[in-house]
DNA sequence: CTGAAAGCGCTTACAG
DNA sequence: CTGAAAGCGCTTACAG
């Protein structure tokens, strides 16, 4: 294996100083070079396959064009790639490259993965979390410019990218309600956080806007996870008025409504129209009806972090939240309402 | 924001000059510096929060110390974070970061990416797919160390890492025949390839140890899906001397058999025993009865292949292939044989 | 035992 | 219009 062309051999081969290589090649603004001489430079560059070394470059020009992926717990969830994938668009767009780093939440690993980070002279950071939830930056990361994906910031000016968990709530519910139900029960998680204030707020929202009675007891707190779901649906399913529709908090819970409702001979979407959150891929499109869900914009939000975090590396000033907008996945959990 | 400290401030700081401190801070190997001299100059790097510039280092040693994570289809599969994470584990621990790209499948843009990627001079190369099966590698990376992940290679002498499906097969259907189990069906995919090949062998290795009948009607082919598994299932099922226990090649094939077991009043585990492979974790452990199966090694396969990059890039030579064990994973859809 | 010099591969003022 | 020089921040022979 031979070496790699250094832009000194382009120079001879064209008969150039090293210089003019680098002012053609990078089409350096308010350059003149003759026409013929750009012509021999890009003819023997082509001919020796050059292709400058990025490290030379990033030490020259003390802009490194690598970005800092950081994430928490990548590695059991199925939406990391997602999010990664829509940064990876946007960066190479604009000739970045990801420099991926899971910390698995460990602040210690953390702290040293970032100084590695910073050592590579990465041009800035997103840092991205598997649920939206609110985190302080670390402060080694101080100094460095950084976008939040899928979390908020307790304090400061840091622009974070979230997905707009009241616009698909309501877009959830509307959905319901445009099916002709009048009843709609919401499983929700036991605990608050900024998805299931948001998803609830939607959904009041929608039953106002609908003029709808805000029941109380059509919104059952329990786990998160598909044994909560079965147990909040059972609680609704078994009272002296059962909605004839659910709207979950996510999808795992949308499981257990599903459960709830087969153990009782109710069927879907005929006596209960489900419609679930976030797109667990396998999972919503799996049941049987398949579910009827918000997907989780994971790539569109991976796109935005990393077009702003662009945006700021070119000067721009942090802009705060970044709301996208949850689209609905139309399987069939959801149905008209039984009269 | 003040600037990084340089290599320069710390030896001013330590009245020495920069080449004393660079061999002092990297422990340079036949280098004699004083006790003293050394204790001023780590107290100078400490006091200035001093870490060296990676990109000055690596163009001056040749040597970056960055591996390119390289795959097909990290957004669509939940298994790619394992792979990533086991690789990164790997790769800290000799002090490397990993540089991201996710190709899609698309061969233009791999070969943009990769050009990018030697580029920044990364070390070496993780070349990963998405299930185990045989690719060619682009040539764009011929000359670089490259690992293949969760594929075989056409041809060459490529170090590559997949899971051992046989001895995964093999475990799967002695669990099987250690609850007395006779009669095993094996629901397959419908296509020929590395990991079904050898997983159908594992089968078959099981029950000629064990004297018992190959009967060709127990291998149904079928689509890899669930609808799949449903229908190969369903023939099993139906037939005149139907298995007490079916072994299916991936968790989506699973499913199906489910569907197919309760569609005829089938009871898990009671009157029929499943086995998966894959641990498609939100499939398997969602499912009722919890589905026993066979985990895919993502992890641990990442950490075997980096470690195999990292010693060719210390001079090993390509070590072919390198199997990486299936565990099992025992839930609820394994019993005993009915009488 | 320590320092001065050269050089990795680029880019960017600055001469001419 | 083009080239020579300096320098980004390191490390590594080589003097002394």
């Amino acid at each position: 294996m031979t070496r790699r062309p250094r832009i000194r051999d382009v120079a001879e081969l064209a008969g150039v100083a090293p210089s003019t290589v680098s002012v053609v090649l990078n089409d350096t603004a308010g350059a003149r070079v003759a026409d013929d001489t750009r012509e021999r430079v890009r003819a023997a560059a082509e001919q020796l396959g050059y292709a400058p070394n990025s490290l030379a470059r990033g030490l020259r020009t003390q802009r490194s064009s690598t970005l800092a992926f950081i994430s928490d717990v990548i590695a059991t969830t199925p939406y990391a790639g997602q999010l990664i994938q829509g940064a990876q668009e946007a960066a190479w767009g604009a000739g970045y490259l990801l420099m991926l780093v899971n910390t698995g939440g460990d602040t210690a690993l953390e702290e040293h993965a970032v100084r590695a980070l910073r050592q590579q002279q990465v041009a800035g950071a997103l840092y991205a979390t598997m649920y939206h939830r609110v985190v302080s930056l670390p402060p080694v990361l101080d100094g460095l410019p950084t976008v939040l994906l899928d979390s908020r910031p307790a304090d400061g000016e840091t622009t974070f990218v979230v997905p707009d968990e009241q616009q698909g709530a309501e877009t959830a519910v509307e959905e319901l309600v445009a099916q002709g139900h009048r009843r709609i029960g919401f499983v929700r998680d036991r605990n608050d956080g900024p998805a299931v204030d948001r998803r609830l707020r939607g959904y009041q929202e929608v039953l106002a806007r609908h003029g709808l009675a805000a029941d109380p007891a059509l919104v059952v707190r329990e786990e998160s996870g598909s044994a909560g779901g079965e147990r909040a649906a059972g609680v609704l399913l078994d009272s002296a008025e059962p909605p004839t529709a659910i709207f979950a908090f996510n999808d795992q819970m949308a499981i257990g409504v599903y459960r709830a409702a087969a153990a009782r001979g109710v069927r879907i979407p005929d006596d209960l129209s489900v419609i679930g959150f976030d797109d667990l891929y396998v999972v919503s499109a799996e049941l049987t009806p398949g579910l009827t869900t918000m997907a989780l914009p994971h790539r569109e939000m991976g796109r935005v972090a990393a077009r702003a975090l662009l945006a700021e590396l070119d000067g721009a000033d942090p802009v705060g939240e970044q709301l996208v907008a949850c689209p609905v996945v139309r399987r069939g959990s959801v149905g008209p309402a039984p009269r």
